[in-house]
DNA sequence: ATAGCAAATAGGGAAAATCCTTATTTCAAT
DNA sequence: ATTGAAATAAGGATTTTCCCTATTTGCTAT
């Protein structure tokens, strides 16, 4: 094994079978060699200082529990900048390829990709500082094309009540818990249906629902 | 390499990188010699007849495009009855863990799970016939313990009335739209409020939701 | 045929949600 | 100090939803 040429990745997913699978993968690459794998964010930030050697780059999943893609990626962002970043994830949704690039992902790999891309895409990062496979390029490329407006901006107490709206609480209910008068939650109510091009509360939970502003 | 105590599995899983992944680590194993792995149901099927050795073992996804994993299990029981079938997933759902065991699936393997574990998960489906997790046999012990009704029967026309009540459209719509009277709509949303104990129409969409009576 | 039973229909009235307009307070920037 | 935007909230009309109860219709088992 040629050593001098090798190049140090981390991986860091929350599946384990799946980190453990993919670094007999990346392993079996001529160039490339795991030093370790991490469950989180935070897992991430105690090996790092654990083992001397610094990865040349970071395979990152973006849903993980305790500390998720987006907040390991600021800190590596802020903390690490030497060290490549690319997102790795099943989902192909355009804000969050948006928000992993803007935080200084170099690249957006889709888990349904092709091992021999994946090597490329590794290749490729460290020569050439980045990587797109061709269904993320597509997507940024219709985000930019686009004129659907974005997704409108929010208060946090719009967002606290939508969340609320998710549930089997009367406005009243709801208004009682966040402390509010039943009409400013109505103000509340009207100014989301407006912005939202909607006619009632279940237009509303669907829309909370598809673009993730709770969960059920 | 012992070809002889070597056994064949067949992965079929539509996220490629996943599979050729789970592939290096299987074939790690001593014992175990993955075969090929295939994109969802109707390629295995496919493969099943190209290839002349038969696979005594399949790791099965469930979320598949095409011919998913419930369909897959199913085809498997009725036509090729000695290969046995582990299930292996993200979802902890235990709906569909008692869905694929009732279908003779052998066991319900965790995404998560350790890669070890997948070792030993192999070994004991192939010595004892059948494997679960630890955290398997937890949901299943609850789902016999839990005194909670399972999925209450619906009729076919409280199902249509479900998926439009996930909707803007109010209980007169959706009457005018199923040909009813807006009281027979009246009707079927009381019968279901009280089957599933809920206050209001945003519980009805929670549900339909929840239980996949309809998507958004 | 007929008793039984589920599906469909429907009335009345109460409660909640929706809609529209307008008013007050707060707080920060000029 | 004044302007202006954002948050809060009231009044009041209308529609939709919710709940209880009752009748009619049509199928099925005996």
């Amino acid at each position: 094994m040629n050593k001098t040429t090798s190049h140090n990745i981390v991986i860091v997913d929350d599946h384990s079978l799946f980190a453990s699978s993919l670094e007999k993968l990346v392993n079996s690459f001529e160039e490339f060699n795991v030093l370790y794998h991490a469950k989180n964010g935070k897992d991430l930030q105690q090996k790092l200082k654990q083992y001397s050697e610094v990865p040349e780059l970071i395979l990152l999943d973006l849903n993980m529990p305790v500390m998720d893609g987006f907040e390991t990626m600021e800190w590596l962002h802020e903390n690490q900048k030497s060290i490549k970043v690319l997102a790795l994830t099943m989902e192909d949704d355009e804000r969050k390829i948006l928000k992993m690039l803007s935080l200084g992902a170099k690249g957006y790999l889709l888990k349904d990709i092709h091992p021999d891309k994946l090597n490329e895409a590794l290749v490729q990062t460290l020569k050439k500082g980045y990587y797109h496979s061709e269904k993320v390029a597509e997507s940024l490329l219709h985000s930019l094309h686009s004129d659907e407006t974005e997704k409108p901006a929010f208060k946090e107490r719009e967002i606290d009540f939508m969340k609320l709206a998710c549930s089997e609480m009367t406005y009243k209910e709801i208004a009682d818990k966040m402390n509010l008068s039943p009409k400013t939650i109505d103000g509340y109510r009207q100014e989301l249906f407006n912005k939202l091009d909607i006619k009632n509360r279940v237009g509303l939970v669907i829309y909370a629902l598809k673009n993730e502003i709770t969960k059920i």
